[in-house]
DNA sequence: TCGTACGTATA
DNA sequence: TTTTCTGCGC
DNA sequence: TATACGTTCTAGCGCAGAAAA
């Protein structure tokens, strides 16, 4: 069986990426499906040359709000069939789930809450945290395999980000937020990146405020998870730090 | 994130 | 019509 | 008093929408 590439790029802005590099990095990347997260685009604000790309075919699940949050998957495979959001207003309005059906897998492209913002939106992080592994629990009962990526907003364990103890009280490296991740991982997921690399300093998100990322002081926030089922499936799994958002 | 200022706790 | 400003979220 | 510790503050980008040019 050939092995199949899948990408998730948070983007932080669609329309942004593609005036810098965006396509020409698309095509030499070539991946078969490309996850994308906070595209800040409704469904026809998208780059018609990215909506139109020859091979791909693009999903949208875009948030109500203008210019806020949303997720896209373009894809050289077809699949089955798509759906937006789990079926729960109150997400699914903000964009942040597109699924699709391959049918030997699903695979979910998410973006989770941030929650930083306030006590509020930590509430919602966590609502939205334990109705997804609600949602995913369901479709396993269903039979069905997933692949789950995207933009998580926490860093799993202390080896996942360069200042752990400083940031213990901060969202994003929450003990709840943390919990929630071990939970998800013991009832059959597998974080695929930690099946090749054992060791911390990997990171996919840096603070912009202190310029963190000159100097690797990050977090490993985003993350390609997928049914303990497929694990022997998964041939290799990498972050692309060089690639600017 | 980082360094700082400031308040509070501890010996 | 285009540029500039303010506000929001991250 | 002297020291330790915990809390606080805080940039710049991408977008929307209104105002100004």
């Amino acid at each position: 069986m050939e092995t199949i590439k899948i990408v998730s790029w948070n983007v932080n802005g669609v329309r942004a990426v593609y005036k810098k590099n965006f396509m020409q990095w698309l095509l030499t990347d070539q991946p078969h499906v490309l996850c994308l997260q906070e595209t800040k685009a409704q469904d026809d604000q998208f780059p018609a040359e990215i909506a139109q790309l020859d091979g791909y075919t693009v999903y949208f699940a875009s948030a109500q709000r203008k210019g806020y949050s949303g997720v896209a998957t373009l894809s050289r495979l077809k699949p089955k069939s798509s759906q937006v959001g789990m079926g729960i207003e109150k997400f699914d309005t903000e964009g942040r789930l597109l699924q699709l059906d391959y049918g030997g897998f699903l695979l979910l492209n998410i973006y989770f809450p941030n929650g930083k913002q306030s006590n509020e939106r930590l509430q919602y992080k966590m609502e939205f945290y334990d109705a997804f592994l609600k949602y995913a629990q369901n479709l396993r009962r269903q039979g069905k395999s997933l692949i789950v990526c995207g933009d998580v907003n926490t860093a799993h364990r202390e080896i996942d980000l360069a200042r752990p103890r400083e940031n213990a009280k901060t969202s994003g490296f929450l003990p709840e937020e943390r919990a929630w991740i071990n939970r998800f991982l013991s009832q059959g997921y597998i974080d695929t990146f930690r099946m090749f690399t054992k060791e911390g300093g990997h990171y996919s998100w840096w603070d912009q405020r202190t310029r963190a990322r000159e100097r690797d002081i990050g977090w490993r926030i985003d993350y390609f998870f997928v049914s303990e089922d497929l694990a022997d499936k998964v041939k290799s799994a990498f972050i692309q730090k060089d690639i600017m958002g």
